[in-house]
DNA sequence: TGGGTGTAC
DNA sequence: GGGTACACCCA
């Protein structure tokens, strides 16, 4: 097709004035693979062999509870969210069982299905578990079982792959960048390839002919089902024979995911992160496929673009909209001066995507965890009093300082920045308020759920009819708080108490009773040789017996520090009303200078979509 | 920083 | 459709 011109240089117009990089830039499709890219380290997103897969848990609520249960791997199941089914495993679904229907749909179909409700949070209880009396007004649900496990797998892939990149893209996926390890696998096995020829100049291209010679068995159809094969497809690249190199490592991860945490997967493999993921969705349970370069247009096509990763929503409305178009074909002959009038930023990756190139990294982001923690309800009978708030606000405190702590686990010096309460009131979009979270090592629901009062108080004031049908808590900006971000290396110090008291009464829900300073014991009610401070906001004498271990002793006498302080935080929190003063005036002010933080980083999707509409 | 939007699973 | 998570935008 004359008009699809994918190995053309539209780039001349587009990059206008970058004549250095005008020769790379469209090659992608077809890329010639010179010594010069084999042997070099870090081509990043432009290496002509790099390889990526996106990795998908097999219906993976459904899988979670069949594991949980120990149920046959033949059994249909579902999980239910209150009427609603959010998860159906592939046995259920044989009996035409879909997300849509509701339960009795679901039973009608199957009557031995086996049905799950989610576990939830109930009222008196200080952990999420599952009930039998299940009820929207009085539970919330909590999906933390299925975040444990998809940590697990996001774990276990890291671990089996070596030299990986690997992104946790969300609940049950995740994508694989191969390129390093399959660039080393390559060079081992076809060892001449690592050495330049004496009389070649490192540009010199690695012929194909090359290529076929040596690949034993590469892929055998542009995308290839398990078991299925094709005469007469074009002849193997060596991105061909990365590409199965990767499938090799991918098909051992999975095994092991399989085996080791019984959660069956699918995969995509191919050359960038959005071809990964239109991959994986071509075969579903326990397979894997892999799209080949040579494959790449007759595959996007005749392809619905709205299937493509960020076109699913409003910007690809109003493309299919604007061009009376719903394949990728379809948007072939537009060009990329005609998209950029329309869709202003975004059209360069709309127009290289349609063209099957992503630049996107795979970025680990396994480090920083999540940035925030969000514990969301839903009321089915709109709330009319500011009592129910304050019971809401405290049911997702509750959850917060749980899955908090769950967190510090993995790195205990955590510390979300902000708090945030959204509410919705009747058909108005939700409004927000939000406040700084200052640096608390004991992190309990009282402060957490005082915290969110002051918010609600600032929302929805003493308005006598609220009529709130929706309330949200958030942490945001969670991050690791560093020795070095302030003044306040005590508190980061290690705290020697490992343990966690996870049925503490402090976080069940109901402990509505005793305020934010009625559990705090003060360590000094010992009389042998003692190390003391005064503190300076109340004159307390602060102070713990001394131990054999100086040590030790040292981490004691910190905590008790931190305990205290966090006293006076409790009550700044429940006494002013100004909660900059609070900051300011809080021993722990100085933590809230915090160091500056210039990540610029490239967006993961076309940048600024939302701009475009927002105009 | 505070508040809001879009996207996706 | 509910419960999450995240990046980005503007003031």
């Amino acid at each position: 097709m004359a008009s699809m011109n994918l190995n053309g240089s539209p780039r001349k117009s587009l990059w206008k004035g970058k004549a250095k990089a005008t020769e790379e830039d469209f090659e992608d499709l077809n890329p010639v693979i010179t010594y010069r890219h084999l042997l070099s380290q870090n081509l990043g997103v432009r290496d002509p062999l790099r390889v990526i897969a996106l990795c998908d848990s097999d219906a993976f609520y459904a899988a979670c509870e069949m594991n949980r249960l120990g149920v046959d791997t033949d059994t249909p199941l579902v999980v239910l969210q209150w009427d609603a089914l959010i998860a159906v495993n592939y046995p259920a679904r044989k009996f035409g069982i879909s997300r849509m229907d509701k339960k009795k749909d679901a039973l009608k179909r199957c009557p031995h299905l086996k049905v799950v409700h989610v576990a939830t949070y109930k009222e008196g209880e200080a952990e999420p578990g599952y009930w039998d009396d299940i009820d929207t007004n009085t539970h919330k649900v909590s999906l933390d079982y299925y975040r444990r496990e998809s940590l697990k797998i996001a774990t276990l892939f890291k671990e089996i792959l070596p030299g990986c990149e690997v992104e946790k893209a969300s609940i049950d996926e995740a994508f694989i960048d191969f390129t390093k390890p399959v660039r080393e696998l390559l060079l081992q096995r076809y060892p001449y390839l690592a050495q330049v020829p004496p009389a070649a100049p490192e540009e010199k291209s690695i012929t194909e002919e090359n290529a076929n010679d040596s690949v034993q068995s590469p892929q055998k159809n542009y995308v290839r089902k398990e078991g299925e094969t094709k005469e007469s497809e074009p002849p193997a690249t060596w991105h061909d024979v990365a590409l199965s190199i990767a499938a090799e490592l991918m098909g051992a991860a999975k095994e092991e995911v399989r085996l080791k945490l019984g959660y069956t997967t699918s995969a995509g493999i191919s050359r960038n992160k959005f071809l990964a993921k239109l991959t994986a969705s071509y075969k579903k349970f326990n397979s894997q496929s892999i799209l080949r370069n040579s494959a790449i247009p007759k595959y996007l096509k005749p392809m619905q673009f709205q299937k493509i990763r960020f076109l699913g929503g409003k910007l690809g409305d109003a493309i299919a909209k604007e061009y009376d178009a719903s394949t990728v074909g379809d948007l072939l002959t537009i060009s990329l001066e005609e998209m950029q009038n329309k869709f202003g930023e975004n059209s360069v990756w709309i127009y290289e995507v349609l063209r099957g190139i992503d630049r996107n990294e795979v970025k680990d982001k396994g480090s920083t965890l999540n940035k925030s923690m969000l514990a969301s309800k839903n009321l089915p009978k709109p709330i009319t009093k500011a009592s129910e708030g304050y019971h809401w606000i405290r049911v997702l405190a509750a959850e917060l300082a749980l899955r908090l702590r769950d967190a510090r686990e993995m790195s205990p010096n955590l510390w979300p920045k902000t708090l945030v309460l959204h509410a919705r009131k009747g058909y108005q979009a939700g409004r927000s308020k939000q406040a700084p979270f200052p640096f608390t090592r004991d992190l309990t629901v009282d402060i957490i759920a005082l915290a969110g009062d002051k918010l609600w108080k600032e929302l929805v004031g003493n308005n006598t009819t609220l009529n709130v049908t929706s309330v949200q808590l958030a942490f945001t900006g969670i991050d690791v708080a560093e020795a070095g971000q302030s003044s306040i290396e005590g508190f980061l110090k290690p705290v020697s108490s490992k343990k966690r008291p996870r049925d503490s009464p402090e976080v069940n829900i109901d402990s509505h009773h005793g305020g934010p300073n009625s559990d705090k014991t003060h360590p000094n009610n010992d009389n042998s040789s003692k190390f003391s401070y005064i503190c300076s906001r109340c004159g307390m004498d602060i102070a713990v017996p001394t131990t054999e271990d100086s040590n030790d002793h040292d981490d004691i006498f910190t905590k008790a520090k931190m305990e205290h302080d966090d006293f006076h935080f409790a009550q700044d929190l429940a006494h002013d009303s100004q909660p900059k003063k609070i900051v300011a005036t809080s021993s722990k002010a100085a933590i809230s200078e915090s160091k500056p933080t210039k990540k610029r980083k490239s967006p993961p999707g076309p940048k600024g979509i939302e701009k475009f509409f927002r105009k």
